[in-house]
RNA sequence: GCACGAGUAGGAAAGCGGUCAAAUCCGCAGGGUUUAGGACCCUGUCUCUUAGUGAGUUCGCAGGUUCGAAUCCUGCCUCGUGCACCA
């Protein structure tokens, strides 16, 4: 008998469709649970990883769902972009109609694997409706100051034929297509994220459950650092170079100032001098390295130019000679360094230019000289040879100097950062048009809100040469705002990276008529944030950014967006990464149509914990497929004695009951492995539970039907359709989707007095022979446990848990526990060999810890206990791995184990 | 170089102080069922040993803490990832 899935999956799709049961609204009577994903580019068809990404969502929002929460769960498609453009240069299509398609496309694939969005709240950031409030947002940021513009040397990337932010330059190469970038002096549009550099580093502490390494990345990348401008004046000339360091404690020691080639203050110094030419050389050679070649970390690549002028160091009045050198940056602090031998590019530079140094630092403050040394001397020590503050240790002296430098008009104490505005102007056509006219007469005017949205024009000609948007008339000729007379538009669009920015407020009241309703007071922060570790900088910064500052406007309440972020591992095959060069891609979709949505989605999500990386196999599929077939038989086969309304009474015998017991911590673990997203624990808890339901014999049982059930329902957040199928199956009404999450009850996991003495009447043969083997061995150490759990682990665990309990045994757990910490409990643990921790069958009679009395057997020792406790003691063997053992495994009446 | 993370049985992957010879899945071996294959169902799968059982060695390597360590600490090795002439 096959089960279809493919039909089942259909069938509830429909359903689930048809009664609208994934749609929500705000409520403030209920909690709410926000989960999103990354939404997708939409390039038509899904990937491994999107449904990787979407069914660790979509199992989330079940779960959260079915516990009650009110569940916000959207979806939608980050639809502007480059691939699209491309698509209409290459196959003369509207980039419109081939994103819509597209996008139709996805979103088939992405119902056919039954994925519990509100569909109501979709959109597309191509819409209309969406960029319109780009253009606004542009707006507001502008009207701050937020947005603005500047002439600057800009990356360029020539494949894609536009600028590029900072954060978009990988190694040198365009995130997109990997080709090298260029730079470019150009006219753009800015967004001052740098006003938010110190917000966005200080919240990083806020964020307790992102994964440290992004917090990590997000920090080096703001890469903020105190340091101090020192100011050298330039010998002979009106000039001041600015030299950013942290170091200023190794000051007495700089011998040489170097500039970055790129640095402005180059022209300034060597214009008409003879040195003119040689210099402009040497800046040529350099800009021909490559970025990579210029940041190898080789020495000998280091290359440079004296320059003919000299600096005075503030600090000892000596005059040294200005470098510039490859390896300064201009981007970094001024582009100035200054330069001395306790630092290893510095070293090596003037080792090769032959420039002379000296150390000021050394282990014990005793001089020494740099000019015999072979490396840079980089460790702290005390320094010397530092004026007044020679013999002090120089993590001592840095501030001091500093102070020192500020008072004397020698520098100015600053903070550097890493982080460089973002740039958001693109030349090409498919992104939002930055809402912007020029006219000659006013000069740089925003298009009023009430001319929103400024729409793409439909009749734009895709050439692949240069913007298309500058060569429609219509467009690009328009009024000024202000005069009404002829003015220009602004033909570059915006990043599409501002799309994403804030999308997920949008969600909130996607056909609202302002950019978002106060229900996004209701729904956000997004309390869980699923996605790809590539976007730990670009897309999770600029997010934060704008929440940030449209916090700022006064729109929302909350300053970080994403509460708990989740970056999901890749996907891989035969260990590498899916890609069509490599010819090892797996189609979601012959997986879907093969075994079904709900096979795809559980084998996805059973391989490996959600962050690492999962290894695609096909052999695994099918055992996935294998595992739901089964419970679709154990639910079939046994339909009808789940069914019965009146439940058979039947004694609570030992295997019920531990199966109940199991039942019941099956539940707990799953929903707790649930709550960790750690999706594929909990399927290894569902298998277990379907191979203990399926072994297990007396199915007639209460307890075997509610496993069953319990299985039916937390099968749902991993294959929703078979769930509701067998929900369907076992006569139960509602959506499976819609049914309450099994609660456990730590009731049903310990058991009660009365049956573990139940249960201790099939353990009586056992304790018979094991009596026998305790007066053979000769016993060491022994313990005497009440309960069937009562181990060190359990202890431990209510330990933590549970502790206000009133139940009488975890009390007790609690008395053996402290025994244990205390100095007595220790002596005992240590000097005798044999210790017994006794309770008694009456649970609130007593606890104690009780010495053995080694001269005795353990037979006597045991009657002197049982008198004591005026109680019946059994002796039973504790087994090892007891649960191995079908069922009659654990000590129930007060017993002893044997170590 | 700096900073994170990881190393567990034939493979993947749980466990993170005592229910651990270690979940779960695969693989492998034996048996049942079947015309056969597949599917399904049992059983076994570190080593030695028993009818049940018992004993011994294991969780990258070496030490340490503890009555007790795969789990905590220290050092080392290996592998991944991110950043990087950042002054």
């Amino acid at each position: 008998m096959e089960t279809d899935h493919i039909k089942i999956a259909e069938k509830w799709q429909e359903k689930w469709k048809k009664e609208k049961i994934f749609e929500v609204k705000s409520d403030l009577k209920k909690k709410k649970y926000y989960v999103l994903e990354m939404f997708p580019y939409p390039s038509g068809k899904l990937h491994m990883g999107h449904v990787r990404n979407y069914s660790i969502g979509d199992s989330l929002a079940r779960f959260k769902r079915m516990q009650g929460f009110n569940v916000l769960y959207p979806t939608g498609y980050d639809a502007l972009g480059l691939p699209a453009e491309n698509a209409a240069i290459k196959g003369r299509v509207n980039p419109k109609k081939w994103t819509y398609e597209k996008i139709n496309e996805m979103k088939s694939q992405q119902e056919m694997l039954g994925f519990s969005y509100d569909w109501n709240r979709s959109f597309a950031t191509a819409d209309t409706d969406y960029y319109k409030w780009n253009q606004w947002l542009f707006r507001e940021f502008y009207k701050k100051g937020l947005a603005y513009k500047k002439k600057s040397n800009v990356n360029w990337c020539d494949d894609c034929g536009t600028v590029l932010a900072n954060e978009q330059v990988i190694n040198g190469n365009c995130w997109r297509c990997k080709n090298q970038v260029i730079e470019k002096e150009l006219d753009q549009w800015f967004l001052k994220i740098t006003e938010y550099a110190d917000e966005l580093l200080e919240d990083l502490s806020k964020l307790k459950y992102w994964p440290e390494r992004v917090k990590l990345m997000q920090k080096n990348w703001i890469g903020k650092s105190h340091g101090i401008n020192i100011l050298f004046k330039v010998k002979d000339t009106e000039f001041v170079l600015p030299a950013f360091t942290t170091r200023c404690d190794t000051l007495f020691s700089v011998t040489f100032v170097v500039m970055a080639p790129e640095s402005p203050w180059v022209e300034k110094l060597v214009k008409g001098t003879k040195y003119e030419e040689k210099i402009k050389k040497i800046i040529d050679e350099i800009k021909k390295q490559t970025i990579i070649e210029r940041t190898s970390e080789t020495g000998k690549d280091k290359i440079g130019c004296f320059t003919g002028k000299y600096a005075v160091n503030p600090a000892n009045g000596e005059e040294i000679p200005i470098w510039i050198a490859n390896f300064a940056v201009g981007s970094y602090g001024t582009g100035i360094v200054m330069a001395d031998a306790h630092d290893k590019r510095d070293f090596e530079f003037a080792n090769k230019y032959e420039i002379p140094l000296k150390f000021v630092i050394s282990k014990d403050g005793k001089k020494t000289d740099a000019g015999k040394a072979k490396q840079a001397y980089t460790e702290n020590g005390i320094l010397f040879n530092s004026g007044k503050f020679s013999g002090m240790q120089n993590l001592e002296a840095l501030p001091k100097i500093a102070d020192w430098l500020e008072e004397t008009k020698g520098g100015k104490k600053t903070v550097n950062y890493k982080l460089r505005d973002w740039l958001i102007s693109r030349q090409r056509f498919w992104g939002t048009p930055i809402p912007i006219v020029y006219c000659n007469k006013c000069g740089i005017q925003l298009v009023p809100e009430k001319e929103l949205p400024v729409k793409l024009p439909e009749n734009a000609e895709f050439t692949g040469k240069g913007n298309p948007l500058d060569k429609v008339k219509e467009f690009v000729e328009t009024n000024c705002p202000k005069c009404k007379g002829k003015a220009k538009r602004e033909t570059d669009t915006m990043d599409t990276f501002f799309d994403s920015s804030w999308y997920y407020l949008r969600y909130c009241s996607p056909k609202s008529d302002k950019i978002f309703d106060k229900e996004a007071d209701y729904w956000m922060p997004v309390d869980q944030y699923i996605g790809g570790i590539e976007h730990a900088i670009l897309h999770l910064m600029y997010a934060r950014f704008f929440t940030k500052a449209i916090k700022d406007l006064k729109l929302l309440k909350i300053n970080e967006p994403f509460k708990r972020l989740l970056t999901q591992g890749m996907v891989l095959k035969d260990g590498k990464a899916m890609s069509k060069s490599l010819g090892n891609v797996v189609d979601p979709g012959e997986i879907i149509t093969k075994f079904g949505a709900d096979t795809a989605r559980v084998f996805i999500l059973s391989v490996s914990n959600p962050e690492s990386e999962m290894e695609w196999d096909d052999k695994g599929t099918e055992n996935i497929y294998k595992f739901l077939n089964k419970i679709y038989s154990l639910t079939e086969d046994n339909k009808e004695k789940i069914n019965k309304k009146e439940e058979k009474k039947i004694q609570l015998n030992s295997k019920t009951k531990l199966l109940q017991s199991k039942i019941q911590r099956i539940i707990k673990n799953t929903t707790n492995f649930l709550e960790k997203l750690e999706m594929n624990k909990a399927v290894a808890e569902l298998m277990k539970l379907t191979n203990e339901l399926h072994k297990f014999n007396e199915k007639e049982s209460k307890v075997f039907s509610d496993g069953v059930k319990a299985l039916i329902l937390m099968l749902n957040p991993f294959a929703p359709h078979l769930s509701e199928e067998l929900w369907e199956k076992i006569n139960e009404k509602s959506f499976s989707s819609l049914e309450k999450w099994p609660e456990f009850d730590l009731k049903k996991i310990n058991l009660t007095a009365e049956q573990q003495e139940e249960f201790a009447e099939n353990l009586r043969e056992d304790i018979i022979q094991i009596k026998e083997l305790v007066k053979k061995d000769k016993i060491e150490r022994m313990k005497i446990f009440i309960a069937p759990e009562w181990k060190w682990s359990l202890y431990k665990k209510l330990f933590k848990e549970k502790e206000k309990t009133k139940n009488k045994r975890i009390e007790f757990g609690l008395a053996m526990k402290k025994a244990m910490e205390t100095e007595e409990g220790k002596k005992h643990a240590k000097e005798i060999k044999g210790f017994v921790q006794v309770s008694v069958k009456k649970l609130n009679e007593a606890q104690e810890l009780t010495e053995i009395n080694e001269e005795k057997t353990l037979n006597e020792n045991i009657e002197e206990l049982k008198k004591e406790f005026n109680t019946e003691i059994e002796l039973i063997k504790a087994e090892k791995s007891s649960e191995k053992k079908a069922g009659n495994a654990f000590p129930l009446k007060p017993a002893i184990l044997i170590e």
